[in-house]
DNA sequence: CTTGTGCGGA
DNA sequence: TCCGCACAAG
C-alpha cells in the first residue's frame, strides 16, 4: 500500500513538465526515504534524477519499496486535469498494476480520480558518487534560461556551449551561423534576495563543452526553482541542479564533449 | 419591416461562436415575442435552441413573424467586423430576401452595415415539451467545461461521459486510452457568489451517458452565462442551459446513449 | 494565481 | 480552423 499526499500539487505538476520532453518513459520509486526517479533521456545522452523526500509530503505512507513504470506523456495529460492549488494523492496497491492520481480543491468540494495502468520498465538505475567538483556556479534560474534560449538563437541547438569558470564569473560562449557569443556573469552577491546572487565557488578554473540543446531541456525546470547550481569538474559530467523547496530537488547530469568540435547533432 | 436594435452587441458575437460549430444552417424565428433560433446539428443527434425575448432589445420591431435562413458561418464572419462594445442592429424587409446588420460604435463615430443574402432553409421546428426532470445540476459554466475538457484529454472526444446525480454530488466519468476517471462535484452554496455555487434539486437520482463531443460543443457557450444547468432524466434528452441575462437562454439537447458503449465514432 | 488575449504552429 | 503557448491584466 503506498499513498502519498502532497498539499503542493503544483509542484509535482512543474516536474513533470520538466522531465517528460527528456525521457517518455520511466519508473518511479517509492520507498519510506521518498519518492524517486532516474532515467536516461531517450538519445541515452542525458541523465535525470528526482527526489521528493517523505517528509515534504503532508502525508507519506509506503509499506514496502515500489518501483512504478510510467508513460511520462500520460502521467503530464492527468496532472493537466489538476489544477493549480489542488492537493495530489497518489495511491498504489503493492501488488497492483495501476496507480491512481486524486486531485482534492482546496475547498474539497472537487474530487476527481485518475486511474492509470503501470507500464514494465527495465530499470537502468545507476549510482551517482558523490563527487567533488572543481567549480559550483550558483545564479538565478531565469538568468540561466535566459542565456540557453539566447545562445540558442544565435545558432541552433545542434550547436555547443562552452562553459568556463573563473574566479571572477562564468563565461558562456558559442559560436554558430550568425556569429560568434560571450555571456559573462559575474559574481555579485550584493542582491536583495539571495536567489539573486550569482555565487561561484571556484577550487580550479574549468572549461568545458555541452551540446546546447541538452541545456535548454533542463531549463524546463526553471519553474520549479528561482536558483540553478551547475557543478563541473574536467572529465566528469555537470550537474544542473534545481532544488526543490523542502523536498528534495531535480537533477540534470550530461557528460561533456571530449573535443572542442562545435557542431554536433 | 423587422428592426432589433441590441445594446449588448457582443451578447449575439457570443452566441454566434457557441453554435455555429454545431450548426451550419439555420432559420433565425423573428416575431413579437422575441428573436429565436432552433435547429438540429449537422449529424442530427442534438438540438440547439435559443431565445432572446424581444423586451431584452433596446428596440424591438417586427410587423409580422419572419424565418430568415442563415449561414451560421457567414453570420459568424459577419459579426467578427463588430467590436464587442457595438450596438448591433438587425434590418429586414418583409418581403426582402436579405438581411442587413448595422454596426455602430458606443459613441456612434463608426458606423458599418453588411448586407446578406437570406437562404431557403426547411425548418424542422419541433415542439419541446416541458418536462419534469429527475435531476437538476446547476454549477459554475467554467467549472462544467474543465470537467469536458479533462475529461476529453484522458481518452480522446470519442468517447463517453457518465454523468450521475445523487444527493451528494454529480459524478462524471470516462475512461479512455490512458486509464479512468471520476470527477465528483458536491453541493456547494457557502460560497462568496451565488455564480460560484453548485446546487443540485434531485428528485431521483439519475445516471445517464453521453456522447462527450457533443458537451464539449455545448460548452462552447460558457462566455453567455457563469452558471450552467444540466436537466437529466432517464429516457429524456439531456437539457444544458445557459441563460442570457435580462433576454433568454441558450439551450442544447442531447439524447443519452442507450447502451453503455464506451466508444462511439 | 487566475483570467483574457494575442500569437504562432499544427 | 483550431489548439496550445506566452504575455499581460485584475
Amino acid at each position: 500500500m503506498l499513498e502519498l499526499r502532497l498539499v503542493q500539487g503544483t509542484l509535482l505538476k512543474k516536474v513533470l513538465e520538466a522531465i517528460k520532453d527528456l525521457v517518455t518513459d520511466a519508473n518511479f520509486d517509492c520507498s519510506t526515504s521518498g519518492f524517486s526517479l532516474q532515467a536516461m533521456d531517450s538519445s541515452h545522452v542525458a541523465l535525470v534524477a528526482l527526489l521528493l523526500r517523505s517528509d515534504g509530503f503532508e502525508h507519506f505512507r509506503c509499506d514496502r519499496a515500489l518501483s512504478m513504470g510510467m508513460n511520462l506523456n500520460h502521467v503530464s495529460k492527468l496532472l493537466k486535469c489538476a489544477s493549480n492549488d489542488d492537493i495530489i494523492t497518489i495511491k498504489a496497491d503493492d501488488d497492483a498494476d495501476t496507480v491512481t492520481f486524486m486531485f482534492e480543491s482546496p475547498r474539497q468540494d472537487k474530487i476527481a480520480d485518475f486511474e492509470m495502468k503501470l507500464m514494465d520498465i527495465k530499470s537502468e538505475h545507476l549510482g551517482i558518487p558523490e563527487a567533488e567538483y572543481q567549480s559550483i556556479v550558483k545564479m538565478p534560474s531565469q538568468e540561466f534560461a535566459r542565456i540557453c534560449k539566447d545562445l540558442s538563437s544565435i545558432g541552433d541547438t545542434a550547436f555547443s556551449v562552452v562553459i568556463s569558470v573563473t574566479k571572477e564569473g562564468v563565461k558562456f560562449s558559442t559560436r554558430g551561423d550568425i556569429g560568434s557569443a560571450n555571456i559573462v556573469c559575474r559574481q555579485n552577491s550584493t542582491v536583495d534576495k539571495p536567489e539573486d546572487a550569482t555565487t561561484i565557488q571556484m577550487k580550479e578554473p574549468v572549461s568545458l563543452t555541452f551540446a546546447l540543446r541538452y541545456m535548454n531541456s533542463f531549463t524546463k525546470a526553471t519553474p520549479l526553482s528561482s536558483s540553478v547550481s551547475i557543478s563541473m569538474s574536467s572529465d566528469l559530467p555537470v550537474v544542473v541542479e534545481y532544488k526543490i523547496a523542502e523536498m528534495g530537488y531535480l537533477r540534470y547530469y550530461l557528460a561533456p564533449k571530449i573535443e572542442d568540435d562545435e557542431e554536433q547533432s
